[in-house]
DNA sequence: TTGTAGGCGTTATCAG
DNA sequence: CTGATAACGCCTACAA
């Protein structure tokens, strides 16, 4: 003989409320609701006899009702510039394990590099009342800005620092990182050292900033080997764009490439042009993607701490969420240079 | 003088409501509601004035009021396996280029190639009350197959075809792909030839099958030739498995690896070797990411319609949500063996 | 600790 | 073609 249950099969409607589960639980609505949210002041008895009841009827809450009735909905947003660059999906990642466990959903948004496509998502995402958002750099429309700000939604950014503006953000500096690329090729006596950028987002021309500076103090910058393409970054491009600069600059003996997919795509070029890596030049990465410990020669590169940016902008959020009055705004994470066999 | 206009700074609430709209327009909220939905019994002339109130306010509608009044949100959910392989960014990437247009928001969730992680945000994803969904494969837990029974959501399965259960699906066989591989390398006249897969999910499986039985055929299947493990397809491992392979059986003269990661990491280890590819080893990969046409050697590789699929099942998926009678579920778009240097 | 009353913003239904 | 009315399922505020 099978146990007396509700039986789901004679129910006309779609899908079990909290009415029903209450009902179940011999209690009011808003008793099983205080019990499902794990609210203290409910006995334990009666919590009991709810949440047996919710999942003997399969309920769920209805997040739309949810949102509609508290004004704010068990959701948090965040935005990266693309999905294309494993380094957001590790950074994804990060925010995923933080958020679960308190039962908030991530909503992914790509803004495909496009400020306007990043404020449309943040219209988008702001109308679902999230309870934060995550973005990544500084670099938006001034609606954008403006959205944010009227929203008064809790916010974190990602990736680069703060210059002042007061901003909750957790990254590292692309402007330094740029500067001890440059440190290491004069320290390996490069004399023609180039930078290669694609995509020409705002932190790649940080670094690129950070590494001409660092060049200018050494009397050693010479525009002609700054190759900037807004072209989106690739392995093909990387080897395209090293072959140009080889060709049209036989003397360069030192490229820093915003981005270690292009680097990638130089040392492959290079295999194929038989240039040897790194006695004619020296090739330095950006991000130390995972494979990047083993190209041939494998590659040196700046490891940025994606897992980490992920994690402590999830945590930040989490304690904005809170209502907690925040120390420190600015969280700079570091990098560190991995130097391995191509410089 | 600036035009009258409707003062922001003077509304108390958060937010404009459809009320607001309507008042604004001088209508009902219902017509409101109605024109900004663009239903056609609304007179042009009154659609005008409240499609400008709209503006005027900066009105976005409430997607939880909607939903909850509606029973259904302006959202599809897509569920893949994993965001780490490249593969199903590009699907991602053409479902919204489909989705957008019709104003549907993509909720996009990542099951780490885990049953029951994908059963969860099947649960979840239900609970939003989608249009429809989006599934990767056919290996999922009971329960989650009773779950999008019950729902009578629409569903569209990805990128394998379904063997007889009457599923909407779009994909293409991933046995007769593996096959392929077979035919080619067995046709290089290769004689002691391997398979190597990682992560294990269905898809590698079945290729693995196909594969296995032409070469069976062929009198040339060698158990201890397939090497399977459970781990994360990635270069690094690639690179760890060829070397294996090739210290334990030196004889191997082509190897079938069942994603292209997994491809390119050997042909680095295969340098590093001083192992020649193709004449010491034939090396046949899978997917044919955008990186395989420019390793050294270039990798032959299984080019798989992702963005196709992507496409093709966002729209079975919205003809399926118009309430469409389909007449053909399944959709085989096939694949193409691109032979490059590494074969 | 529990329950009652009311409303969140939108849409479905049906009447005009 | 337009509008009044009543949900949708849940939560906040207050009362018991």
């Amino acid at each position: 003989m099978s146990p007396p249950r509700y039986d789901k099969s004679t129910r006309t409607k779609g899908r079990p409320t909290l009415k029903e589960v209450a009902q179940v639980a011999g209690v009011s609505p808003i008793t099983a609701s205080r019990a499902l949210r794990g609210i203290s002041s409910v006995t334990e008895e009666l919590a009991v006899r709810v949440h047996s009841a919710a999942e003997q009827l399969g309920y769920v809450v209805n997040p739309a009702a949810r949102a509609l009735a508290s004004a704010c909905s068990q959701t948090v947003a965040v935005i990266v510039p693309s999905l294309g660059n494993q380094l957001f999906i590790e950074v994804l990642e990060s925010i995923h394990q933080v958020m679960r466990p308190h039962g908030l959903e991530v909503l992914i948004g790509n803004a495909h590099y496009s400020r306007y496509e990043e404020e449309d998502l943040i219209r988008q995402y702001l109308a679902h009342q999230p309870q934060g958002l995550l973005l990544t750099g500084f670099e938006r429309t001034e609606g954008a800005r403006r959205l944010l700000e009227a929203s008064q939604i809790p916010c974190v950014y990602m990736m680069d620092l703060d210059s002042g503006v007061g901003l909750h953000c957790v990254g590292f500096s692309q402007v330094q990182a740029g500067a001890a690329v440059a440190e290491h090729l004069l320290a390996r006596q490069r004399k023609h050292i180039a930078f290669v950028g694609a995509q020409l987002d705002q932190r790649t021309l940080l670094r690129a900033e950070g590494f001409r500076h660092r060049l200018q103090k050494a009397r050693c910058y010479n525009p002609m080997l700054e190759v900037l393409t807004p072209q989106p970054s690739s392995i093909g491009l990387g080897c395209e764009l090293f072959a140009q600069l080889m060709q049209r600059y036989p003397q360069v003996d030192g490229i820093f490439f915003g981005n270690d997919d292009l680097a990638q795509g130089a040392l492959l070029e290079a295999l194929r042009m038989g240039i040897s890596i790194p006695q004619q030049v020296s090739i330095v990465g950006f991000n130390d993607l995972p494979s990047s410990a083993f190209t041939v020669p494998r590659l040196t590169s700046i490891r940025t701490p994606r897992a980490a940016i992920g994690q402590r902008a999830a945590e930040l959020l989490l304690s904005l969420i809170e209502g907690d009055t925040i120390g420190q705004r600015t969280q700079d994470l570091g990098f560190e240079l991995m130097v391995r066999e191509s410089s």
